[in-house]
DNA sequence: CTAACTCCCTGATAGC
DNA sequence: TGCTATCAGGGAGTTA
């Protein structure tokens, strides 16, 4: 569910009205979560905190409290972070909330359970293995053509699975790793080998353009993404690829296309896309 | 080393 | 109605 833009969007909600709180409680459910649910952790060093920041790496969202410990959060498929009045029933798949001091309560909710929860304890513990590896952001400085050819020298997997390789640039999962690739033309298939430092050009400025765009939109929701505030995304009306096959392609006509690739699948319009 | 496949989990939907 | 198969936005581990 949740890609670049819609941690992005969920990030800016929190900021208000987590910043500055302090967590009087934490309560769980029984259930596992893509990794075990630290509840020691969380009552050692997170009940009873006040929260300073909130950032995000990736997919990842940072919450770090005064204390100096970080909670590492991560939304998988179908994971929701979202505040709810002081009261409200517990629904099903809640697995975390956090009880605030401004009668908010904040929760973590997962169907699938593919997401996480980590915390960092002050001082002394650092980000996972995984946080050194991670590629570019996609918004930020380091991600430019140059940086793209060189990650692509001696590759040769599709242009659509490089964008979404993590070790590469951060952020981008299947919907807009396909819908970049229509804005900058180029077919999901062609292999990172055959693409030159002009349409690595356009790789740039088109993810660039898709997910700042998305954002503005408050993120994409196709079945359960909400952001902070329980409200929908409304980048989904402006997809122009994803899950859109055999409609007509909104810049030429052209039926779009289906293809499966590594497993995930890929959308494209054949004749706007080379 | 790279690239592709498999699996974690639940729910929605399609087809019989 | 009910059963089964397929698919879904992520990512880590395994295999070739």
């Amino acid at each position: 569910m949740p890609e670049l833009p819609e941690v992005e969007t969920i990030r800016r909600g929190l900021i208000p009205r987590l910043v500055g709180c302090t967590i009087i409680r934490v309560v769980t459910s029984n259930r596992r979560l893509r990794l075990p649910v630290p509840r020691a952790k969380l009552k050692a060093w997170v009940e009873g905190g006040q929260v300073k920041s909130v950032d995000r790496r990736a997919k990842y969202l940072l919450v770090r409290m005064n204390n100096g410990a970080v909670l590492v959060l991560h939304l998988g498929m179908t994971g929701r972070l979202a505040f709810f009045t002081n009261g409200t029933p517990r629904g099903p798949h809640d697995h975390i909330r956090f009880f605030l001091d401004n009668s908010l309560e904040l929760r973590f909710n997962d169907v699938r359970r593919f997401g996480s929860i980590q915390v960092l304890a002050p001082e002394n513990e650092k980000l996972p293995q995984i946080f050194a590896d991670l590629g570019a952001e996609p918004l930020g400085p380091n991600f430019s053509a140059p940086y793209l050819m060189k990650m692509a020298r001696k590759r040769t997997k599709p242009i659509k699975n490089f964008l979404m390789d993590a070790k590469v640039v951060v952020g981008i999962g299947n919907i807009y790793a396909n819908e970049i690739l229509f804005v900058a033309g180029i077919k999901p298939t062609r292999g990172v080998g055959t693409l030159t430092r002009a349409t690595w050009e356009r790789v740039v400025r088109g993810s660039r353009e898709v997910l700042e765009q998305a954002i503005a939109c408050g993120g994409t929701t196709i079945s359960d993404y909400v952001n902070s505030s329980n409200e929908m995304g409304y980048f989904q009306c402006e997809l122009k690829v994803y899950g859109r096959t055999g409609e007509a392609c909104k810049s030429c006509g052209s039926m779009i296309s289906r293809v499966v690739l590594s497993g995930r699948a890929s959308f494209f319009c054949p004749s706007c896309q080379k």
